[in-house]
DNA sequence: GTCTATAACCGGATAGAC
DNA sequence: GTCTATCCGGTTATAGAC
């Protein structure tokens, strides 16, 4: 049903064209504005040939997609690799975030309005997109891991998943923001990081055992169950 | 642009006649598997009668918000009535929620997919549905009012606000439950209303002065500025 | 001015020949 | 693997009828 196994060197060659073609119609004039015809024609190949790789408009984000997350990917190296603070860490992968997809704010509306499709592949929660989304929690294990601080023994292995949650909360605040530059939402990473940096050191206060103790045996209960969120 | 304003008798009966079948098959056959063709025929006008009254397919959805509003508020009515204790009250608001849009879960996909995109008026951000907004923020503003609780000075005018965005969230859950009759969201409601009401209660203790004074800014500030979540 | 109908247009998607 | 021809459904233009 979806990727067909493009055999040839010629095949490669056409696909990534379309492919190429398609981002950069999408980022000059936007995604709706942006036609399969006006795609194929650019590209130099027929419309029923673009189908022929790609089935439909929708999957050629899948190509954002992957082009985004190895960019933020190069943009977080350097403070993963220097820095030992959790909560500057956190704050560089996300400003990292933030700067990679900026450039493709004005069509992140036809992005999110896909992503939250239940029966669409590219939802971030979807079977298909399984190895993006953990590759993505990946990048928070690496947050953790490589900082100095001290996580609580019943918080650390969910923490990543925690942090990929938040990080996906926040990428739906600036789907919606307007301000220019989408400074709302870099100030909305600078107080929430400082805020989160709290809590997980707060986790560790025996007052707040039974508190963590319940929200964490639910968080991982709903993993568990998979199909739904988280 | 949008409301036309209809005048005669005949306008208004032509015009509910067309809702009620878009509704009809809608739930019948999903939102994708209706043609506006078929909506206009099984209603007895033409395809552009139909369009007279209704600018775009989408709109039609907004039927579909109104209806369920009011049945979630007269669901609500008997636990906002007559319960006291805080976390009761929360937990019969969002199970009733639950029950009102349960029997639309097939095609809730679509529905929060259209409504998901920032362009469109239908999302639940946007100008024109405050009035939706401020009407759902208000039964949040009752279920702490009518409530024996104690809450914090500060805490108190954000509240609601608080607790819509929460039920935002846990609609967003829902949407993507695949659980036979959304049993994770049922849980995942017991859970966190039960998580919520401890965390309010804790929102008193001195020591969370700071860390509350700065998270309730942040919201206050995110709000006052407009145009991006929240 | 209020309403209704017919005939396009446009763009995503498919069928099938080469 | 590539093309042309066609379908299909949302949407629009426009001509009238009450």
């Amino acid at each position: 049903m979806s990727a067909l196994a493009i055999k040839t060197p010629k095949g490669q060659q056409t696909r990534s064209n379309i492919l190429e073609t398609a981002l950069g119609l999408f980022q000059e004039r936007g995604y709706d504005q942006t036609t399969m015809r006006a795609i194929a024609a650019e590209a130099g190949v027929s419309l029923g040939n673009a189908y022929y790789y790609f089935a439909s408009k929708e999957v050629l984000i899948q190509g954002f997609y992957e082009r985004t997350h190895h960019e933020h990917l190069a943009a977080c190296a350097p403070i993963l690799e220097t820095e030992t603070d959790l909560q500057r860490r956190l704050l560089g992968v996300m400003r990292a975030k933030l700067e990679t997809i900026e450039p493709y704010h004005r069509f992140a509306g036809v992005l999110f309005k896909t992503a939250a499709d239940p029966s669409s592949p590219l939802n971030p929660f979807s079977d298909e997109s399984r190895p993006v989304r953990e590759e993505a929690t990946n990048v928070f294990a690496r947050v953790v891991e490589g900082s100095s601080a001290k996580i609580s023994k019943r918080l650390g292995p969910e923490l990543p998943h925690l942090l990929w949650t938040y990080h996906m909360g926040i990428i739906l605040f600036w789907i919606h923001d307007t301000s220019p530059g989408r400074t709302n939402t870099v100030r909305l990473v600078e107080q929430t990081v400082a805020l989160v940096a709290r809590l997980i050191a707060m986790a560790r206060l025996p007052m707040m055992r039974p508190l963590i103790g319940r929200a964490l045996r639910l968080v991982s209960d709903l993993r568990a169950s998979e199909g739904a969120g988280a």
